[in-house]
DNA sequence: AATGAATGAGAATTCATTCAT
DNA sequence: AATGAATGAATTCTCATTCAT
């Protein structure tokens, strides 16, 4: 996959795959703990209960643990949203599409720490600023799908703006979701659907009044 | 409280104000150059035309400077939010509001480069921690103030959620604005008015009904 | 000057000027205890009796230090061969001018130890191969100079040619007269002598009968 | 004295001899490519297509490789040495045996890459140190034996010193067997063989007085 | 007060060598 | 025997901070 060729070396076997696995796992942990830029190389080693020169025999340096790492993020976002385009087979509404889609986001949140710390950051080297543009394009492109899929005909121009707003909105909001409080926790995951969906409805009836005043003229 | 706490030394002269405020300049500048992490302080002395001597007479540490920055931008957004605040005193529409507020904050975020290389930072220290707290709170108290003054009776907890959801989405969509296409800027910043709006009107109508629904009983 | 231009920052007082000599002369000596590659900077900065920082506040790199003491090198040779250019004025003997160089070639080879583990390292970085490149050309050029005195009107192409093989024999005997024993060490210089002369009367030999046979022509 | 004493284990197989063959091409390969210092012994058994854990079945270390590969060259060595004397059974004057040695040592130059980077290096290690002595010793001994033969009756010391001497002059010059332009090349050829001519003869002169004189008194 | 040279802990990365499979 | 993953000491270089002048 795209992602081995961020790799110094392919891992041929089993093992060799688990190590790169447990140096992504690692890495995300250390990065959840003190942000990217703080996170060292032998931080992360250790973390993985692995000595740095393996660290450095799977990956050239630390830019590539982050691609790969978030090649890896990708890959499992894209499973998120798959998941949530799949059950449009059956014709849901945005509302219940957004729930579906927020919950699964927040969930994946929960479930990789690490993976705002590199969201968020700024990145430095050029090579980090391309692994941060493919990350935030998954967002936007998967928000373009799904925005197509509930306001067609939409000019291509509108759904890249709107999907990108979007997709904003959701990397602004998605950090609360690490609240502690459980019942609080909750209450802003039904407030980021509810300020989600309020502006997909906002484009909705815009693109209405739009196309309804057209057919007037 | 007061920002000269992170001082070393409060500066008694107007000279010495000058210096700390050439510094800070220079620290902005540097964070948006470079991003917080990859700024160093003698780049920043450099930057102010300074020795690196002199600005360690000023404050104690690199995160003293963030945190002299911070109090700067604190007092500076308070401005914006004042000014849309006074302009109240008009009644003017929740949409004019919005507009002028997304408006000013644009134009803060545009006129200080370095703001958003702070503010999007996954701080590490202690003291980092609760420079950072303080940038969050003057965003998120303000938020409050504003919707209650259009929302009124409001439940504090609340208000207190909702505030944080719009504080959040602003956050997450003022990057946008730094887009160099003129045109797409605009569209950009209309569509962030369109999202506040449209989540805030939604907190309106839910209270409405809420409201209603009460007297209903 | 042109050694300077390889310093990261150029000592504008006496003092650094003077910690810059004394990180050249450590590495000096490191390079002739271990060699080029084994130097490492921490040895030289020990060596220096100052701090790893401080010699990079004034080398931005470990080759940086190396073409600081090439320049400085060279600058010293060229002293060694003006002396005996300058000698000249009085039209010594082949005999006696090739006498006066290998024995300032030989003190200056002895006064300057480090200076063979540098001249004999094959370089590694493209900054080395030009620093190597320069330190050689020097000798050529010197070589080059010399011979033109002793044998005027060779044609460019042999003086070039016969100037490089005499820079080359004297860069292979060089280093033999780092022996101890100083009855051979002398015994050594005086076969350099007459190994250089030797050559240089074939030189003249040969030119002699070009030209003789060129005029019966 | 064998050149096995520095292998871990002498191979008794065909197989055997022929992978430690293949590590000694493959090393000479790597120390032409990128000199010695730079050469990794992962380079080395990535050149002979084998492992790293294969190469130090055979090798204990870095520098028994480099011992053993300067083995190979000194037998190597010895044939052109070897060649060029048997030839002196036809009493060849000196001027052609000077010319078929140097030859027979370009020729062993050009087609022995990796020879020159381990001969010009500065040997670190105890072990490094006597190998390179041993590399030196060969062509020092050589060149005793050969200067023998043109002026027998030679005092030990003084074959011994002139011998020396003569093997530094070819060990400054080789190098510059290198160079790609082939009419260069030729020229640079022949003034080695001017040179060394030129110095041996001086040599016989100088007997031929000494003994002349000691006759004369 | 101002300057900027000096310091050294700490970070990324390499590579000779070992050892489990 | 062969393999190549694993190890970690050692190296180069940076940068926040101190301190002599």
């Amino acid at each position: 996959m795209s992602r081995h060729s961020t790799l110094r070396r392919a891992p041929q076997q089993k093992r060799g795959q688990q190590r790169v696995d447990r140096i992504l796992d690692a890495a995300a942990q250390v990065f959840a703990d003190v942000g990217y830029e703080a996170a060292t190389t032998n931080a992360i080693a250790a973390q993985a209960q692995t000595s740095i020169g393996s660290l450095y025999q799977f990956f050239p340096n630390k830019d590539a643990i982050v691609s790969a790492l978030v090649a890896r993020y990708v890959d499992q976002l894209r499973t998120v949203y798959d998941s949530v385009l799949e059950d449009q087979a059956e014709e849901l509404s945005l509302e219940i599409t957004i729930g579906r889609l927020v919950d699964g986001l927040i969930d994946f949140h929960l479930t990789h720490t690490g993976f705002m710390a590199i969201f968020t950051r700024s990145p430095v080297s050029e090579q980090a600023k391309a692994t941060a543009e493919e990350l935030a394009y998954e967002n936007h492109a998967r928000g373009e799908q799904l925005l197509g899929m509930f306001v067609p005909n939409l000019p291509d121009k509108k759904r890249h703006l709107y999907a990108l707003i979007a997709s904003h909105i959701v990397k602004g909001l998605m950090p609360l979701s690490d609240i502690q409080d459980e019942h609080f926790r909750a209450a802003v995951a039904n407030e980021i659907k509810v300020a989600l969906l309020a502006y997909l409805e906002s484009i909705r009836e815009r693109f209405n009044e739009d196309t309804t005043s057209d057919q007037q003229e």
